[in-house]
DNA sequence: CGATCACTTCGGCGCCCGCCGAAGTGTCGC
DNA sequence: GCGACACTTCGGCGGGCGCCGAAGTGATCG
């Protein structure tokens, strides 16, 4: 059958007549430098054009360029402040887009050029924000740790259990009861290639170990640090071992 | 603190020292006529290298080379057969990588050339499948009929009910019972903005209506009609009314 | 075994796009 | 007001890449 009305079809280039125009949207993340800026802004904060620019190793006026088509496309919103021309992620859906496309791709072959480089990416490798969410070692030994205990779920699609709900609560972690965004959701590590823990609880479990001191930003990158509180009620709290709370210089 | 830190800063251009190259798997998207692979093969289905050089509009020696980097790039898998060369995605991740971008992506700005193509088009619009499941205008009265009736459930994220996984056993739905895959997702439809149903059940539910003669593919396209021992199942599992399940004819 | 067909390889063309630096605009602080 | 600074605009350069058609390979069929 399919056949027969090949025969009869016209020749056209139907292709997109019609659906999404998926192209426009991967050409703004198919640039090296623009990748870097979105990859940037996966720390869920607002930067300006300028660092941007000396991030990513530009010229000032090529970031300009970058940033007028990246808000063009929606994928960045901005906010002018004075001279500064602040840019963060334009939504959580671009965000959650740009995590599913860093699990996807393969590792950039960079020889790492420094120390101060290598002790940047050991850094990063260890702990790490995602966005509004933990990453890194700790980001995917925390998610193992509650699978084990039996505070998520992973049978048919991740779950929070009754159990999660509770520990959360005595905790005094504020889940925000967003209607849409999912409670738990599985994000695929970078570095690790494993799952560590996204969505409503991610995000609140995250800012409740700012809030109370459990870790610290180091400078204004995007790793952070454990400290000797979060050591203590991540290890008391979860059973996490020592050796992955501490951080190994390499 | 922040501003402190920055004083000290070494001018590095550490953009990609580490990180995903994510610039690499988008710029394998960001094409028109590789998008146009994409966006076929998320029927979930074979094509072969001269089916989508027709669809895109462009010569076989140049969908070969495409096939080449998307094959490479590991978007898509390939499957040798005689002197014909099957692709279809390489995986669910990569399929979702493309749903998300779609939904992302703004509408192509294409003016409708021809009757056919307008009546191609409306039948999409109608009732398609999007890799695995079923969309358009029935895929989404379908997931709001669920939700209606308590099937499933979005509060905190999306999840299937008891009284939904019920539903599903009673109508005979063998849902793949697969460890990692979520039994229920949501994917947002590109013609109607609103989700529809995906995951296990999702594929499970549109398997199951091929099997039983709910519906039938057009032609060789992703569009597929509602027969009408499929409108009778519909109406009377989920109420849905006449008007959905019929295509007004442009 | 020769015709046909699906796919591949290669050379060459043209355009798009990312880059820069120089000059311009707007904001801030003194 | 004047310098410093963040950002923008513009012209121009160069490389990369998507396209094609012609010729080649290998499978299939009569």
């Amino acid at each position: 059958m399919e056949d027969m009305n090949a025969k009869f079809a016209h020749v056209t280039a139907d292709a997109g007549a019609n659906s999404p125009d998926l192209a426009l949207v991967a050409r703004l993340i198919g640039d090296d430098t623009r990748a870097a800026f979105c990859l940037a802004l996966l720390d869920g904060r607002a930067w300006t054009a300028t660092e941007l620019a000396r991030h990513a190793g530009v010229a000032a006026s090529t970031a300009t360029e970058h940033l007028n088509a990246l808000v063009a496309g929606n994928l960045f919103a901005e906010e002018r402040q004075g001279r500064h021309r602040y840019v963060r992620l334009a939504n959580q859906q671009v965000a959650e887009l740009i995590e599913n496309l860093a699990a996807i791709a393969p590792e950039r072959a960079t020889p790492v050029s420094s120390l101060s480089a290598a002790n940047r990416r050991s850094a990063l490798a260890h702990a790490r924000t995602c966005y509004d969410h933990l990453a890194g070692v700790v980001g995917v030994a925390i998610a193992e740790a509650m699978t084990e205990r039996g505070l998520i779920d992973w049978g048919r699609g991740l779950r929070l259990t009754g159990a999660g709900g509770a520990w959360l609560a005595d905790l005094g972690v504020e889940v925000q009861a967003n209607s849409r965004r999912p409670a738990v959701r599985s994000c695929l590590d970078w570095t690790e290639r494993r799952p560590h823990l996204a969505g409503a609880v991610g995000a609140a479990l995250c800012h409740h170990a700012f809030e109370h001191g459990w870790m610290s930003r180091v400078g204004s990158t995007r790793a952070v640090t454990i400290t000797d509180a979060g050591r203590k009620a991540l290890s008391s709290g979860l059973c996490l071992p020592e050796e992955i709370l501490t951080r190994r210089h390499s």
